[in-house]
DNA sequence: AGCACGCCGACT
DNA sequence: GTCGGCGTGCTC
């Protein structure tokens, strides 16, 4: 017997579906309203569980509901839960007319269950097709695609399009190999240098599940640590999965992988792998052949067979925000995966976000920390240069640069690279006065003012209006500055200024992976820093009034977070090791970095969102639309009693010619947006309320205008 | 989204 | 009696 039989209309079709829709057919003309067929004479059905629960993959209109088929004779043996189908779905019966099904074209969904009988009170039809007789979606799969559909108001198949790769026929067909015996038990190494690092490997290679948030000490020493602690899960006979933020962190845990336990063991999952490649390695994993996984942020959903750890490498990374609906971010996920598989969790980074800070202040995470000295012995001299200094320095204004930094520079490219830290071209430029500093705002609206195109011509980012005629409300200058354009030619002058030096650029479309640990001069936009042998001799950081001035929540721990991740490749005090930091000295970010105590900054972040209401102590969710609708929605929605409607205000208009953000309104249209805000605790009950409320808006069909529901929105001024 | 069902008015 | 317009609701 084939399990091909069925694949194509027409004659070729087995009997079954065929007698099936005849039965339906005979049902309808004796106008009996809704048969309920228990049995099926004269159909050839599977004799045992002739059910099957059927996830159909269409979109978010009927979310999260399974549909009954039946399970054709032919296709018993193939029909396993977890397998991909391919069914009829469409309104209506379906007739038969010259030997051929109409209505309802073939859809694709998953297997999820097979059942003795159905509650549904009608005929079924049958499984038109098992894809493959490979059982993809898991039952843990499963069950952390609905936790993350529910924490998100998302659909299921949203999800499982995010968790389960396209299917290779190909790659199915090659066998996995043969599954390795566990590695034995590493040492320490430099876990030794945090107070509880040798006792969390402990744990983890005895079958325990610690849950740390782990605060790195600078340097490279932190990919080896990850992948010891990734071979202690396995030395206990358990699976372990990490994620990080890109593929060249990817690339280093792999290769500290391949050092400590060879080849074999565990598979790389990212996306620039070429989807066979991806699916061949996703499948090995599936099918246990391989039980450690290290990825970007898809391998979050990877199926690791008996989870003992998952981890997270730098969680204030955006990378970590899928971009697909319903945007998860893999901290949540990771999270959501260490409460289902109670496995262990670490959650490290050089920096330390809100949310992580959060977890330790709950209680429900341990923190994993060096202790001072280790800390003072590990990091580099941190100097900063603010306003006063500049305004003082008279060969800073002439030499656009402070004599601090040229000093540090100077210094530094005696004994090695010299990184320079410049914000991100792409980075609309944004004014200061050219006099105080001040940044320059819109006198409607506060928005920051920003340069168009080569001109003079002033445009608020914020509401669009054009500014002619601006001055300094501050000290009545008016003439501007653009900073980011400064820090860039900035750079360049520096390049002029020691030209028997090497120049090197690392960022967007080329990103350089390490550098020589001979002097040069590596200019690169953060997040792109490459690696310098030896650690780098100095590091300038140009792109604080960029960062800071951003009107968002975030902007001082992402701030943070990017001048420590420059600065943790820079060598010890001790060696040396020197930070030039371009920015006032009084804010909290530039002084968390010269006392090097990120996870200090991100306490008292917390309790200041905790006090004003902000995520992540309280959960944020925004509806946004076009107004009517959206003001629609927000009328019918059943909101939890506890549930706040911040607005609806109207957001800015995507300025023609600008990027559309992922899931913002088209250019030149006008949406509104609402924030929703619960108190901790009601986080469920507000996505439950609002994943009910568009299911209903779309069950009354397409007359209804879309609005988007986001959990935990990225941007909340 | 499709697509069939059904209620109601117009025409043979 | 029967055809067909479009509004409503379902899809196993």
């Amino acid at each position: 017997m084939s399990s091909e039989n069925g694949t194509e209309g027409g004659g070729a079709e087995g009997a079954s579906p065929e007698q099936l829709a005849l039965i339906r057919e005979s049902v309808r003309q004796a106008k009996t309203p809704r048969a309920k067929p228990r049995t099926w004479r004269g159909a050839k059905l599977a004799e045992r569980l002739p059910v099957a629960r059927v996830l159909v993959d269409k979109g978010v209109l009927h979310l999260d509901r399974y549909f009954d088929y039946a399970v054709p004779e032919e296709l018993d043996a193939d029909a396993q839960p977890g397998v991909r189908v391919r069914v009829r779905f469409g309104a209506g019966r379906h007739r038969v007319r010259d030997g051929r099904r109409e209505g309802g074209g073939l859809i694709d969904g998953f297997l999820v269950e097979r059942v003795a009988e159905s509650d549904y009170s009608g005929p079924l039809a049958a499984l038109a097709q098992v894809v493959s007789p490979e059982r993809v979606l898991s039952e843990e799969l499963l069950g952390l695609a609905r936790a993350v559909a529910d924490r998100y108001a998302g659909g299921l198949a949203d999800v499982l399009q995010l968790a389960v790769p396209p299917r290779s026929a190909r790659a199915e067909q090659r066998p996995s190999p043969e599954p390795l015996p566990p590695p034995s038990k590493p040492e320490a190494g430099s876990w030794g240098r945090y107070e509880r690092g040798a006792g969390f490997l402990d744990a983890l290679a005895s079958g325990g599940a610690p849950r740390a948030v782990w605060n790195a000490l600078p340097g490279p020493a932190w990919s080896e640590e990850l992948a010891r602690a990734v071979v202690a899960t396995l030395a206990s006979g358990r699976g372990a999965l990490v994620v990080l933020p890109d593929g060249r962190a990817v690339a280093r845990v792999d290769a500290a992988l391949t050092s400590l336990m060879g080849e074999g063991r565990h598979a790389v999952l990212t996306a620039d792998a070429g989807p066979e490649k991806r699916y061949r390695e996703w499948l090995a994993v599936r099918r246990g052949s391989v039980r450690a996984v290290v990825g970007t942020r898809a391998a979050m959903f990877a199926p690791v067979q008996d989870l003992g750890l998952v981890a997270l490498w730098d969680d204030g990374d955006d990378s970590h925000s899928e971009q697909h609906a319903p945007q998860p971010h893999a901290r949540e996920v990771l999270l959501l995966r260490a409460a289902q598989d109670k496995c262990g969790f670490l959650l490290g980074s050089w920096s330390c976000t809100v949310e992580a800070a959060q977890l330790v202040e709950s209680g429900w995470a341990r923190p994993l920390v060096a202790a001072r000295e280790q800390v003072r012995g590990a990091a580099p001299l941190v100097r900063t240069v603010g306003d006063g200094d500049l305004a003082r320095d008279e060969a800073a204004r002439a030499a656009r640069l402070p004599t601090l930094a040229w000093q540090a520079v100077r210094e530094g490219l005696r004994t090695g690279p010299v990184l320079v830290q410049v914000p991100r071209r792409g980075y609309v430029p944004r004014m200061a006065c050219a006099n105080c500093r001040a940044p320059a705002r819109c006198r409607h609206c506060s928005g920051p003012l920003e340069a168009q195109g080569s001109g003079a011509d002033l445009k608020c980012g914020w509401c669009g209006r054009d500014e002619g005629a601006w001055h300094c409300p501050e000290c009545g200058g008016f003439r501007l500055r653009a900073q980011v354009v400064g820090a860039r030619r900035t750079a360049e002058e520096l390049g002029r200024a020691f030209p028997a030096v090497p120049v090197r650029t690392s960022g967007r479309e080329h990103v350089l992976d390490t550098v020589p640990g001979t002097p040069a001069l590596v200019v690169s936009t953060p997040g792109a820093e490459p690696v310098a042998e030896g650690g780098y001799a100095a590091a300038l950081l140009l792109d604080g009034w960029a960062m800071l001035g951003r009107p968002d929540l975030r902007a001082g721990e992402d701030a943070l977070r990017r001048w420590i991740a420059a600065a943790s490749l820079v060598r010890p005090q001790g060696a040396g090791g020197t930070v030039v930091v371009v920015a006032e000295p009084t804010l909290r970010p530039v002084q968390a970095l010269v006392r090097w105590d990120p996870v200090g900054h991100a306490v008292r972040e917390l309790g200041e969102r905790a006090e004003l209401g902000f995520p992540p102590v309280s959960r944020m969710a925004a509806v946004s639309g076009p107004g009517e609708a959206v003001a629609e929605f927000l009328r019918t929605a059943e909101l939890p009693r506890d549930a706040e409607v911040l607005g609806p205000v109207p957001v800015a208009v995507t300025a023609v010619g600008r990027p559309r953000r992922v899931g913002g309104p088209p250019p030149g249209e006008q949406w509104d947006r609402a924030l929703i805000r619960v108190p901790p605790g009601s986080g469920a009950a507000l996505a439950a309320a609002l994943k009910a409320a568009q299911a209903a808006r779309m069950a009354r069909g397409a007359t209804e205008v879309a609005v988007r529901v986001r959990i935990d929105p990225p941007d909340i001024g």
